[in-house]
DNA sequence: GAGTGGTCTAGACCACGCT
DNA sequence: GCGTGGTCTAGACCACTCT
């Protein structure tokens, strides 16, 4: 494979991925959009389709691309079955799992706590978008939400009269802002009920809630969300599947 | 590829994937063991190598198998490197991570409750083991597990004059049992401490809990282990990574 | 029928571990 | 030097989608 820059050592299948990816990251292909096909990429890199294939197979196996047979291969995009299934955990303790709807609380623009800064990788100063919610199961408030995005990436987020954001956020930052969440790190930790989660999840102050600090990232590394959730665990669990 | 016994439709790899899984799986290859190479096995069940490779492939992948270049491929076996970064999932909140020691307090032999026959598909009034064992970390007891296995596979486990197990079970399962677990759920709440939590943990009754309850599979889906684990995430975490 | 990914094969050469 | 897995290639045929 020639290209212009010198492309490090290791495997050819493995520069073809990182080519790729670099396409993906750079927005020249957007989710959702075919990409070329296996023979092209191959008569393009000047390899065999086969080293294409492997680089794909790969890219397939970590969510970036999908295949679909007789058509071609996709750049993954963010959908509710993928909300669902891969950044949402919360399960009912009788096997149900659905997304819960949201009710947006506040949304400001403040500083950056040292926390958020560390997380985000933001620069001392940088302001922040705050949204806080509620999330409804089984018609019950269950999550308190705090979601924190950087203003730089996400300019007029949250701007618009009454705060209308949709359930799913991955969307519409993709959508909007050509942000593709690819990856999440979650900590998980048990924490008392303060007053406000007592008010707003409607317990008992001091009551165990599970907490969920989230930080989403993009597919080259960046760190663009942290997400706090706060979650009433007497009728859901959080589901985790270790391999 | 012929077999005596038909082997349904699906891809040539697949089906010599489940045969490869099923000699495992009956334990004709032993975990830490040498199985064929790539081109006997071809040879053997009159397939390409490259069909083999794939199959293989997917085993790795799913931590069946483990490659070693220019030695072979082995039986994925069950060491502290294992057992700390696919089998616990605790972290210090500074980053670190170890696996903490354990002290037994109690082994016995009873009745499995109702919750434990649907979780590990026990008949009714079957007898299990339980074993109960706080772990330490940072010289802090931070851990509260109860641990249950049925009889019926660990005819003799803890039956040894003081309880001395060690700190990795997994390992003794494989060992000593020819258990080997493949993967587990983990469901996650948050919940009060009771009165023995709080004497063993040292910390106030009704203080918040990371409660784990995990299922342990072995590879052919047999559930063999149930363990509830108390956790006191004052200083540690529970790290989860999505994709 | 043309184009796509999915499977299967065969063979070449390389990198590594052992003896 | 030999056997192992790791990479790369080339070509055949199948299954699926769309026109």
């Amino acid at each position: 494979m020639i290209t212009t820059t010198v492309r490090g050592a290791g495997p050819l299948y493995a520069q073809v991925r990182e080519l790729l990816t670099g396409r993906i990251s750079a927005g020249e292909w957007q989710p959702g959009q075919l990409i070329p096909s296996e023979m092209r990429l191959a008569q393009e890199l000047q390899v065999s389709q086969g080293t294409v294939r492997k680089a794909i197979d790969e890219l397939v196996a970590a969510n970036v691309l999908v295949r679909q047979q007789g058509k071609g291969t996709f750049v993954a995009t963010h959908d509710t079955h993928r909300a669902l299934f891969h950044f949402f955990h919360i399960v009912g303790d009788d096997g149900n799992k659905a997304l819960p709807a949201s009710h947006v609380v506040s949304c400001r623009r403040r500083r950056a706590t040292s926390r958020e800064m560390s997380a985000l990788a933001l620069a001392p100063g940088t302001r922040g978008i705050e949204i806080e919610r509620i999330r409804y199961l089984n018609d019950r408030p269950t999550i308190r939400e705090t979601i924190v995005v950087p203003t730089g990436l996400f300019a007029d987020l949250g701007k618009s009269r009454r705060c209308d954001l949709p359930n799913t956020l991955y969307e519409l930052y993709e959508h909007r802002y050509g942000i593709t969440i690819h990856r999440a790190e979650e900590r998980l930790r048990a924490v008392a009920a303060n007053a406000k989660d007592a008010e707003l999840l409607e317990i008992a102050s001091g009551a165990p809630l599970l907490e969920v600090e989230r930080t989403a990232l993009t597919l080259d590394g960046t760190p663009v969300e942290l997400r706090v959730s706060r979650c009433d665990t007497r009728d859901h669990h959080y589901y985790s599947h270790l391999t």
